[in-house]
DNA sequence: CCTAAGATTTCCT
DNA sequence: GGAAATCTTAGGA
């Protein structure tokens, strides 16, 4: 461990553009929705699906995925070799191949910044290098996934400074939002049955990772070349007001417990947690 | 080994 | 607005 050169920023405060907020976060879901109701309930990390053999209700738009393929398509692919045959044999082949195309994408909305070894609410304080904060402390746009009150997720992005990185709170959802509602309401618990508005799907550190099936297998991974996940500059655009406020959630933390290292776009219906009065403050 | 707390979410009053 | 759910991790004995 070495002391950081410069301030241990993040990306989200070496780059006050709000284009740094309106990254987009996507992930190729290559979801274990096989028809195979094969799979018993058990308490696996990734929970089945209940669906039997349904996806969303027929009643939303398709999934637009295959026009948006990325150039870092996963290595395991059917090429075009395998379609090359006569229909009753690929019509049998086809069965036992996964079949769906579905991309969760999400523009993010919310983040939080820590700042490495000084920082006293970090899980990197003091120095701190576990086997669980592993991620914080490699490259910048490494993934730090850890598991919070035994039943959640929580997902950040390594930076620039040793042990610094970045949370991610909340996003704006923007696709394959029927299948982010069935992971979230499979994951999560309850839910009372009742159905996910679009707001409630992501605006959260843990919901977000329902939403995207991100788990503990993600952890350390590189957003800069993982065949899954990654994220794109988000559409041009006006820029958003970017409101700068306390972090929630990290209890005492000294003179850090209400530094302002919370950003959120302002007036976006997806944040998890407004705050009026700092949105007061704004330059 | 044992204990306490946790970068949360959901449900109940 | 308050409390439960649920278990890993960190830190001390």
């Amino acid at each position: 461990m070495r002391k950081p050169a410069g301030p241990p920023l993040s990306w989200a405060l070496t780059d006050p553009s709000p284009a740094a907020f309106l990254l987009q976060l996507l992930r190729r879901a290559r979801q274990k929705q096989r028809l195979a109701e094969a799979e018993p309930p058990d308490t696996a990390r990734m929970p089945p699906s209940k669906k039997p053999c349904s996806g969303p209700p027929a009643t939303l738009s398709p999934q637009r995925s295959i026009y948006f393929l990325s150039p870092r398509e996963p290595p395991a692919r059917l090429g075009p070799e395998f379609f090359n045959q006569p229909a009753v044999a690929l019509a049998q082949a086809f069965l036992g191949q996964l079949a769906d195309h579905t991309e969760l994408r999400g523009r993010i909305v919310e983040t939080e910044a820590y700042l490495g070894p000084d920082d006293e609410a970090a899980h990197s304080r003091g120095g701190r290098q576990t086997a669980r904060n592993r991620g914080m402390f490699m490259k910048p746009g490494t993934l730090y996934v850890y598991i919070i009150y035994g039943m959640y997720f929580c997902m950040n992005v390594s930076s620039q400074g040793d042990g610094a990185c970045v949370l991610l709170r909340a996003l704006e959802p923007l696709e394959g939002l029927e299948s982010m509602r069935q992971l979230r309401s499979s994951l999560g618990k309850g839910t009372s049955g009742r159905t996910l508005k679009d707001r409630q799907l992501c605006s959260g550190p843990s919901k977000l990772c329902q939403a995207l099936a991100i788990d503990k297998s993600f952890d350390q991974r590189d957003l800069a070349t993982d065949g899954a996940v990654w994220m794109e500059p988000g559409p041009p655009g006006p820029e958003p007001t970017v409101v700068a406020a306390a972090r929630v959630g990290i209890g005492q933390a000294g003179e850090w417990t209400h530094k302002a290292l919370r950003f959120y776009v302002q007036g976006s219906p997806f944040v998890s947690v407004v705050d009026r009065a700092a949105e007061r403050v704004q330059p």
